[in-house]
DNA sequence: TAGCTTGTTGAGCACTGCTCAGCAAGCCGG
DNA sequence: CCGGCTTGCTGAGCAGTGCTCAACAAGCTA
C-alpha cells in the first residue's frame, strides 16, 4: 500500500556517487556558517538523512569527509577564476582580477570559510590550498608572459595573501575606494612586483 | 619525614596567580607542535600534574584558556616589536620590520601556530589577532608621520598579510634574496602603497 | 581548637569521532 | 520461485574530551 513514488527525502537507497556527492553538497552549504573542521558527523548525517555509520562507510575519517568539501570548495573557486580558453594573454590577469572579487562579493561567507580553514592548522586542508595557490600562480605567470623563477613565485604568492586580504576588508568597508580603483590598485601592485 | 624542600614537581598548592602563569606558560610551549584550539585540556593538566578539573577552575572554558594562551602570546610579539623610547621616527619603522623577521626565523613554528589560530576561524581568538594587527598599523602610521585614514589603514593591513607571507616563505626558502634584499623590497612597497 | 577561605580532586555526564557485526534491498544463476 | 551474492545501510557501543559538582584538605585567623 502506499506504493506511490513519491519523492520521499527519507533514507533511500542511493548509488555510491550519489550519497558522496550529496554529503560533499551538504558540506558546502553548511561552509558558510561553520569553520570545515568544526561540520559535525551527526549534523551532516542528520541533514542528508543517513545514520552516522553511513558517513563512515564513504569517508573513513571526519578529515577525509571535510578535506573532500574543502576541494570541492576549491574547484569551484578554480573554475570560477580560470580564463576561458581564447582569451588574450593581457586581459587574463585583469579577468581573473575581476571575477576573483566578485566571488569574494558573492560568497563573502563560504571564501572566508575556505580561507580559514586552510590557514587553520589541518595539513591536508592546507594542501588543497596550497594546490591551488600554486596553479593559480602557474596561470598568472603564464598570461604575464613572465618567466617563472622562484622569487617572481614568492611575490606573486605573497601578492595573494595581500590581495585577499585587502579584498576581504575592501568588502566589508568598500568606501575606500571603488571597485575600478581596487582593481587597477591590485593590477599595479603585481606589475611593479613582478617586473623589477 | 622526608619533609626536605625539595623542589618536586609534584601537585604542590600554589597561589592563583602562579597557576595561571604556570599553565599559560605550558600553553606557549605547546604552541609550536599544537594548534592553539587543540590544545587538549588533559595534556595541559597531565603536565602541569594537575587534575583537569583544576585547570576549569582557572579557566571556566576550553576556549577562555587558549585565548589567554593566544593573548600571552601576542604580547610577546608586540613587545618585541614596540620600537625603544627615543628610537627617531624614520628608523622605527624598519626597526620593527628587522625585528619581526628576526622573530619569525627564531620562533617560526610558535609563530606559524599564531597566526594560523587566528585565522582559523575562532572569533575570540580572531579579536586577539586583529588587536595587535590594529597596533601595529597606529605604531607604523605614526613613525611614517601619515594621516590616518581608512583607506591607508586598509592599505597597511593588507601590506602586513603580504609581509607575512613572503616573510614566512623567505623563511622556508631564503635562497630567493639576501636578507637585506627582503627588508629593503618589504619596506619599499610599503612606501609606494601608503605615499601615492 | 574551631572555623573560614581557597587550592585541589575524583566521579561522572554529554557529546562526538569511530568500529563492528549484522540487516536488507536489489540482482543474478538455477 | 529460491538461494546466494553484492552492497547500501543501521544500531549498539567504545574511547576520548570538554565540562560539572560535591567534597576534601591545606593553611590562615580567631
Amino acid at each position: 500500500m502506499t506504493a506511490s513514488p513519491a519523492p520521499e527525502p527519507g533514507p533511500l537507497r542511493r548509488s555510491a556517487g550519489d550519497r558522496r556527492a550529496q554529503l560533499v553538497q551538504i558540506g558546502l552549504e553548511l561552509l558558510p556558517t561553520t569553520p570545515v573542521q568544526e561540520l559535525t558527523i551527526d549534523e551532516v548525517a542528520r541533514r542528508a538523512g543517513i545514520s552516522r555509520s553511513l558517513l563512515f562507510h564513504y569517508f573513513a575519517t571526519k578529515r577525509d569527509y571535510y578535506t573532500a568539501v574543502t576541494r570541492a570548495a576549491a574547484d569551484l573557486l578554480w573554475e570560477h577564476l580560470l580564463p576561458r580558453p581564447g582569451t588574450p594573454p593581457e586581459v587574463q590577469v585583469t579577468g581573473m582580477l575581476d571575477r576573483y572579487v566578485g566571488w569574494v562579493e558573492t560568497f563573502r561567507e563560504t571564501h572566508l570559510a575556505f580561507v580559514r580553514g586552510a590557514a587553520g592548522g589541518d595539513p591536508w586542508v592546507s594542501e588543497v590550498y596550497e594546490e591551488t595557490r600554486t596553479r593559480l600562480v602557474d596561470v598568472a605567470l603564464a598570461a604575464l608572459g613572465l618567466p617563472d623563477d622562484a622569487l617572481r613565485r614568492q611575490l606573486v604568492l605573497a601578492w595573494f595573501a595581500f590581495t585577499e586580504d585587502l579584498v576581504g576588508q575592501w568588502t566589508r568597508e568598500p568606501t575606500t575606494m571603488t571597485r575600478d580603483e581596487l582593481l587597477v590598485l591590485l593590477r599595479d601592485v603585481l606589475d611593479r612586483l613582478t617586473t623589477r
